[in-house]
RNA sequence: AGCGGUAUCGUUCAACGGUAGGACACAGGAUUUUGAUUCCUGGAAUAUAGGUUCGAUUCCUAUUACCGCCGCCA
């Protein structure tokens, strides 16, 4: 198995170590992926998903995806249908049909009776500001409740009496008997069981009570019979509940599911906080959970990300215990690398300059047939129509350019991808000074194509035909928060306001054939997605997935 | 001394007692009809102080810094 294993982290290490003593078979690895539905997946999401799939895939066991759905208050189907579809786009397909932690609540129950049994759990009737009173600090000891002492008998009469619902939320929970002196603070007689009267969005049934978290989660994977339970780092402190849970039911104490927890992912400039997500999306400061400027994964595949982008990103990042930020720019490295070869590249103007080619014939177009992708041959040639009049870039053209400018200005020579070498001979301006037009000559000589040798220029620019050219609308994406100036108090006020830009561009006529959902690359401009939720009719939309790596950056022109 | 974690190039992850390595980023060069891509090349790290050892990023001790924990959330 280490032929197809690119990257060792901690958790193989672990793994390896129960196969090599025998503890397991390498098909008999189980993990989970067990996201509660109460919010869209996001980026975070990615790696921990992507973590427990390949792990299964490895070494060839189960891999499971579980609704943690213990809470109905928060979660609901329309997100339980997000997760399953974002996964599938992702390419993590479960072993099976999804589970869901709520399917046990039966067997959960009778497993909170063997406690009760056992003197480990009992009804107390404190409120939630006593038992919170009494838990103690960080410092401090807790206060035993008054009713922990109630004989197995009594608890099971009342529990079974919470189960029928004869009491309000808050009157009662379900408490394990632990150590309310712990310095631990999660084995301070955590509750395990509260009361909720609900009914349940996936079993549909009305139950009255409902398992907390550190109760239900050990439980649902020992019944699937994961093998390692992948969490991040804050249920560290969880763990020892996590194996008290386990060490105290009769069915799971031989080889009870390890818990092993990494660290979540951060990313720099990027909001991942399901909490701030949805704040955005309720404050309607972005179009919904799929707005291509969120992280979520909707978000990045409307934005035009990869799913084969995002599983090398997670596989270099890799994965381990301490705290991290990754820098952006790797994931932004990993989505280039993935469409360079698999893309068009298309001539699109962003801002266009008026160009008149003065010395080729009025009312004479042509076609040039250029490569579509010049690194991938396979993917054929297109045409090009070329005629007299033409826009390129205003940032390809200065009046007074500063050194190193090799792009067109006054007496400059450059040449137009695909066409011809032109030279710029006059410009005019309105009466601000800004330059509205240029007039150019072409060579006929230096056809592109043609194996012209006879001079060069340094530039190379993209332009449109400008009789033939489609219009079609560019959202111009940039981060919704810059890290020094996130504000996580009010961070409403620190979101960019200029974090999506949309603009009327130019392209050339092969643009028709870009399907919607296809990611294709303007020359020089960068990797775009045709947007087909925002699309309409004759008038598509694109959405700028990233930019380009550039070595130059024209000057901040002044206005 | 509350408890539990973490500390390796600018960033991120490896190295499991034996030459500190990869990716991203950066710099230089070559090629180039994208200032892209591709191809070379390069700089760049074991938090601090002790100890064990022939040998320590790795084991031990102390120090420092950072993260998490006082929901009837997950």
């Amino acid at each position: 198995m280490d032929e197809t294993r690119k990257n060792s982290n901690f958790i193989l290490n672990i793994i390896d170590k129960d196969i090599e003593e025998k503890k397991y078979k390498p098909e008999e690895i189980i993990t989970r992926f067990p996201p509660e539905p109460n919010g869209y997946l996001h980026i975070g999401h990615v790696k921990a998903a992507l973590l427990n799939y390949n792990i299964a895939k490895l070494f060839g066991g189960k891999f499971n995806l579980r609704f943690d759905d213990t809470n109905p208050s928060k979660e609901d189907k329309d997100y339980v249908d997000s997760i399953i579809s974002d996964l599938d786009w992702l390419g993590v397909s479960p072993s099976d049909k999804p589970y869901y932690g709520s399917s046990y609540f039966p067997q959960m129950i009778e497993y909170a009776k063997e406690l009760i049994n056992k003197g480990l759990a009992y009804v107390d009737d404190q409120s939630t500001e006593e038992i919170r009173e009494n838990r103690g600090t960080l410092k401090e000891p807790g206060k035993e409740s008054p009713y922990r002492d109630r004989t197995p008998e009594e608890n099971r009469q009342l529990f079974e009496k919470m189960i029928e619902g004869e009491f309000k939320p808050g009157e009662k929970v379900l408490r394990a008997k632990i150590d309310m002196a712990s310095p631990n603070m999660n084995l301070r007689d955590p509750v395990i069981y509260r009361i909720l009267d609900m009914k349940h969005h996936h079993t549909k049934e009305n139950y009255h009570i409902y398992p907390m978290y550190d109760y239900a989660h050990p439980l649902e994977d020992a019944i699937e019979g994961v093998t390692h339970s992948l969490c991040t780092l804050e249920f560290e402190d969880h763990r020892p509940l996590y194996d008290w849970v386990l060490a105290n039911i009769d069915d799971f104490k031989e080889k009870p599911p390890v818990q092993i927890e990494f660290a979540k992912l951060d990313l720099n400039n990027t909001i991942i906080g399901k909490r701030f997500i949805k704040q955005l999306v309720d404050e309607g400061i972005v179009d919904g959970w799929d707005d291509p400027r969120l992280a979520t994964i909707s978000g990045l595949r409307r934005r035009g990300y990869t799913p084969e982008a995002l599983q090398k990103f997670c596989e270099e990042i890799g994965i381990s215990k301490s705290n991290s930020t990754v820098d952006k720019q790797m994931l932004e490295h990993f989505v280039r690398d993935d469409l360079k070869d698999k893309t068009k590249r298309l001539n699109v103007v962003l801002n266009p300059l008026k160009v008149e080619i003065t010395n080729y014939p009025e009312g004479q177009t042509e076609l040039l047939e250029i490569e579509t992708n010049m690194d991938n041959p396979e993917m054929g040639k297109h045409k090009m129509p070329f005629s007299k009049n033409i826009y390129i870039e205003k940032s390809d053209f200065m009046l007074e350019p500063p050194k190193k400018f090799f792009r067109l200005f006054p007496g400059n020579e450059v040449r137009l991808r695909g066409a011809y070498f032109v030279k710029c001979t006059d410009v005019i301006q309105d009466e601000n000074g800004e330059v509205i037009e240029i007039k150019c000559t072409y060579d006929p000589e230096t056809k592109s194509g043609s194996g012209f040798k006879g001079r060069k220029v340094k530039g190379t620019i993209h332009w449109v035909d400008a009789n033939e050219a489609i219009p079609i609308k560019v959202n111009l994406l940039d981060d919704l928060i810059k890290d020094d100036t996130f504000d996580s108090e009010n961070f409403l006020n620190s979101i960019n306001k200029n974090s999506k830009i949309t603009v009327t561009a130019l392209a050339e006529p092969e643009i028709k054939t870009v399907k919607p959902d296809e990611k294709v690359q303007f020359i020089r401009n960068g990797y775009f997605n045709y947007d087909s939720k925002e699309s309409q009719e004759n008038e598509p939309v694109f959405n700028r997935i990233v930019e380009l790596k550039s070595g130059w950056r024209p000057p901040k022109k002044e206005k």
